[in-house]
RNA sequence: GCGCGCGUGGCGGAAUUGGCAGACGCGCCAGACUUAGGAUCUGGUUUCGAAAGGAGUGGAGGUUCGAGUCCUCUCGCGCGCACCA
């Protein structure tokens, strides 16, 4: 049902003295209508449509696969679906909101079959810490946040269908989280199909005989594994953090302090999807920069692996002697590696250090690990390191070079090893200089002036030339082949392909989120291993709890809950809960069939809308996947990738039809504050939605956030600027409505100040609108708007969508015949933007002229007809030397030597060649002309 | 440091493939209707100039009959990544 606006008092007392138009009716009024009627609800395949829904009045009744029909072509248009904080929503929100609506109903008017959805991810940080500090459940909070949200979307009129509405703290929903983890538990990476596959597919080495064996070998090679690995831990926040969630050494969330620790810990393997994830980029419509990003993040660097051997090591087992092995990008510079760095906390280290150099190399590492990440990757610091005292030699030219240790190679890129060129590497080289080590050249760069010292970029090898190979003279491409089969052919190295991209850390030391659908077991030799929790189990639900703090002894905060912990079979409960990320990352499948509760979507749902079914007659083909999916950019990494990741597991077992998920993507710009500064509580400079709907109206606000300037932009908010859309629709309103009956309408508002729709029934439409024949200057003001409209929301742009309709009405206004046959259009260019208000003209229109309204929503786009839009006569303006001089008028149909012949009788550009000669005369057919004099 | 994006009136922003810079809106100025106006309507509003005319899209060059748009250099702002070998 849909609830009363609920203005404060005062504020509607205030605000009502100078209304452009009765919006307060309005508003409440066709919101009920299209809840009444479930307006926006889209059908599943095989689901009967109601024959008086308005669906059913365009497309037929029934269901449309039934009766024989095909459905309309899908179009699944997706916001990224909030959190939904104490604090409410902000203008910001609807920004992406507003877009996404306004595209929705054009898309429905076009015929298309919409999916256009909302709901909540609402597992989170804010709710838990409320809870620790109050010891109010974070389901109530949670509760009473999503019901915030809720009204204020609501008030804006958006064409939802809420019948599909997720949560992703309800236990129906986070079933299928579940399930979505187990179905990656249960699967595992084959990198000779370059897929996920389910586990039993793998095959077990000779050498695992017994079933522990086994087990240990699957459990390492599935999708969802467990490890003990260095984490981030945040001690402000009691949990681990992702790699992604950790910034410059402070949780992304609230800039709190992390540090490097070994834990034990679930782990997702997105790092064998790198290469798709990669390469897939290029075959969805989202912006360079965002595909950049994600680029970026993922990494990929082409290389070799060259083991470098010890030089004095004395284990003669029979792994033989020990080696070395970094990962380089240049293996042609491979004669230039004058030393060697391990990362401090390479397992190497202790084996190459001397007696020595122990007591340095053990005081180095102690103080490297005291830093924080922070100081250790702070900005253009000096290079720090110490001798090993170890040598290894360099393959190719045997030579022994001085193995380091220095923080400035990281443990966790390649091999946390790397060979040293400094004549080559901006960073060796900046730390030879500083420990004076050897430089030698070993790249002529292309240019002789270029210093070869720091020359990093592309040459010709030089000094490269060894006892058994030599790549002297080879340009660096070859050179790089060469080395690298040579390397290969010894066994010395071979080529790589390495991405800075982790592993996902996946497991959450929290109470408010999805528990792990794991159980620990021992065997009988006291192992502890983990097992699926079966999925007739699911879901699996968080206990009561009273205390969500983590336990004194360190355990997350569902270990307080012992009883649900253990089960009565000796099996113990996994007390992690997995990252906010998890419950976003497939909402938008859960979308297509919400209320399934057999799985977590229909195949028949799945193929339709993810537009799989590409057999779709009379409409465009839909794109595979999401047809629009709008939102920050703040996500343009985590969510997007994580999500990516999960779609290509699903595909690759099977449960969904297309490889990506968000075809075409688009991110939203930031609204700033009105003093052009972020908005936030501590500036004070946050605008409120609910304010500027009492003052304006839902569809004031809606223009306004779509006006203000293009979507992709960062802009700053101006209450001010609400005005000015505010009043064209005033001037909407006054364009149709009836100026006597109206001054009877609002004295009336005065004599019953509470807001009841049904005083709007004393409305006449102007007796201007008429079914009359519109003249040739009104079907070309009418079908310019169309054109205009129609293209610019195709392209996104609304603001000059907006600004043709503006112009549109300030000509209209003046017409004292308004043809109903332009008229009407007009209110379906509009009603995407301003629903409500078009709906009550449109309703009013009709009523007027005593003809039924078909449903504004489904009412067929108008087309334009370029021929109205032709004019006879145009007029050109005449440049000489570039400057416009003057202007000539000529029929349309002017041939260029007509228009020449014109622009040089044009009196007023004469004086400006007269006495030169003309060059040249530029006649550019419909645009201008140009006479070049010197 | 590297990568990407953006610089247009007092402000938000418009300007097809290079073709009349400043659409539309805010603000401001003037007028009309008014007891009144944060209402509505009309006109004006880049800048210098009385005008004729000149200048003008961060700055400097270039290509072109013609550049906000293309090229080179440069300055400023924003975002992303940041010892990734």
């Amino acid at each position: 049902m849909i609830h009363r606006l609920d203005f404060p008092q005062t504020a509607v007392l205030m605000s009502s003295l100078r209304r452009q138009y009765p919006f307060h009716l309005i508003e409440p009024k066709w919101q009920r209508h299209w809840e009444a009627e479930q307006t926006f609800r889209a059908f599943n395949p095989g689901e009967a449509v109601p024959d008086d829904h308005p669906f059913a009045q365009r497309h037929g009744a029934g269901d449309p696969a039934a009766a024989g029909r095909d459905w309309p072509a899908k179009y699944y248009i997706l916001d990224m679906f909030p959190y939904p904080s104490g604090a409410g929503l902000h203008v910001g929100h609807p920004e992406g909101y507003t877009a996404t609506d306004i595209l929705a109903r054009y898309r429905r008017a076009q015929g298309r079959h919409v999916l256009h959805p909302m709901g909540w991810d609402a597992f989170g940080l804010p709710a838990e810490q409320y809870a620790v500090k109050t010891g109010r459940h974070p389901r109530i909070t949670t509760e009473q946040n999503v019901a915030t949200f809720k009204r204020q979307i609501r008030s804006l009129g958006f064409s939802y269908d809420w019948s599909r509405e997720v949560d992703t703290t309800d236990p129906d929903y986070f079933r299928w989280t579940q399930w979505i983890f187990l179905q990656l538990y249960h699967a595992w990476f084959n990198p000779g199909t370059n897929r996920a596959e389910p586990i039993d597919t793998l095959t077990y080495p000779p050498e695992c005989d017994t079933e522990a064996e086994r087990r240990a070998y699957r459990d390492e090679r599935r999708l969802a594994y467990v490890t003990e690995a260095p984490v981030w831990w945040c001690e402000t926040l009691g949990t681990v953090l992702a790699n992604e969630e950790v910034i410059d050494g402070r949780s992304e969330v609230g800039g709190h302090p992390v540090v490097r620790r070994p834990m034990r810990q679930w782990m997702l393997r997105i790092t064998a999807f790198a290469e798709r994830l990669l390469q897939d980029l290029d075959t969805i419509e989202w912006s360079a920069s965002l595909k950049e990003m994600q680029r970026n993040w993922i990494g990929r660097s082409e290389g070799a692996e060259v083991d470098f051997a010890l030089a004095d090591d004395q284990a003669s087992d029979e792994a033989g002697r020990r080696h070395i092995r970094v990962f380089t990008t240049r293996p042609d510079t491979l004669f230039g590696a004058t030393y060697m760095v391990l990362a401090p906390e390479h397992p190497l280290v202790d084996r190459v250090t001397t007696s020595e150099q122990r007591a340095a190399v053990e005081a180095y590492r102690a103080e490297v690990t005291k830093k924080s990440d922070l100081e250790r990757t702070d900005l253009a610091k000096d290079k720090t390191g110490v001798f090993t005292g170890g040598y290894a030699i360099n393959p190719v030219t045997r030579g022994r070079i001085p193995i380091w240790i220095a923080d400035y190679v990281l443990i966790s890129y390649g091999t946390g090893a790397i060979m040293a060129v400094p004549a080559h590497d901006t960073r060796d080289l900046e730390f030879a200089t500083k420990f004076d080590l050897p430089v030698v050249q070993v790249v002529q760069p292309p240019d002789e002036a270029t210093d070869w010292r720091g020359f990093v970029e592309a040459g010709i090898s030089v000094n490269s030339t060894g006892p058994e190979v030599s790549i002297t003279g080879l340009p660096t491409v070859e050179a790089k082949r060469r080395i690298t089969e040579w390397l290969e052919a010894r066994g010395l190295g071979r080529k790589t392909i390495n991405y800075k991209l982790r592993d996902w850390l996946f497991s959450r030391q929290r109470y408010w989120g999805e528990p792990f659908p794991i159980l620990w077991r021992k065997d009988a030799d006291g192992t502890l291993y983990h097992e699926a929790v079966a999925t007739a189990d699911l879901p699996v639900l968080p206990p009561p709890l009273d205390d969500y703090k983590p336990t004194p002894d360190g355990q997350p905060p569902l270990a307080r809950a012992t009883d649900w912990i253990q089960l009565p079979d000796g099996a113990v409960r996994e007390v992690n809960t997995m990252p906010q990320w998890a419950g976003s990352c497939w909402y938008y499948l859960r979308f297509l069939d919400t209320r399934n509760a057999d799985a977590f979507v229909s195949p028949a749902a799945e193929r339709y809308w993810m537009g799989a079914d590409r057999s779709t007659p009379g409409g465009a083909a839909p794109a595979p996947g999401i047809d629009l999916y709008v939102g920050g950019t703040e996500h343009a990494v985590l969510h997007l990738l994580y999500a990516r990741f999960w779609h290509k597991v699903l595909f690759d077992l099977g449960h969904v039809s297309t490889p990506e998920p968000f075809y075409r993507l688009v991110n939203q710009g930031l609204i700033l504050g009105e003093d052009g500064q972020k908005m936030s509580k501590s500036r004070g400079n946050v605008v409120n939605p609910d304010e500027i709907l009492v003052e304006y109206g839902a569809d004031a606000f809606r223009l306004y956030e779509m006006f203000m300037g293009p979507l992709q932009e960062t802009k700053p908010w101006n209450t001010k600027g609400v005005d000015g859309v505010y009043r064209f629709l005033g001037r909407v309103w006054r364009l149709f409505v009836d100026e006597g009956s109206e001054q009877d309408f609002e004295q009336q508002c005065a004599v019953h100040p509470e807001a009841d729709p049904a005083l709007l029934d004393g409305l006449r439409l102007t007796a201007a609108i008429r079914e009359v024949e519109p003249t040739d200057a009104q079907l070309k003001a009418l079908h310019a708007c169309v054109k205009k409209v129609t293209e610019d929301l195709d392209g996104l742009r609304f603001n000059t969508a907006i600004s043709a309709m503006m112009v549109f009405v300030k000509e209209a206004i003046a017409w004292e015949a308004r043809p109903a046959a332009v008229m009407r259009p007009f209110l379906q260019l509009l009603a995407p933007f301003a629903p409500h208000l078009a709906e009550e003209l449109w309703d009013r229109l009709h009523a007027h002229l005593d003809q039924r309204a078909p449903s504004l929503g489904y009412a067929a786009w108008p087309a334009y007809d370029p021929a109205r839009l032709v004019e006879d006569e145009l007029e050109l303006p005449v440049q000489v030397n570039g400057k416009v001089r003057d202007h000539i008028r000529v029929p349309a149909s002017a041939t260029p030597e007509e228009i020449e012949a014109a622009a040089r009788a044009a009196a007023r550009a004469q004086p400006f060649y007269a006495g030169k000669t003309i060059r040249k005369v530029i006649v550019v057919p419909g645009r201008l002309v140009n006479i070049a004099a010197s």
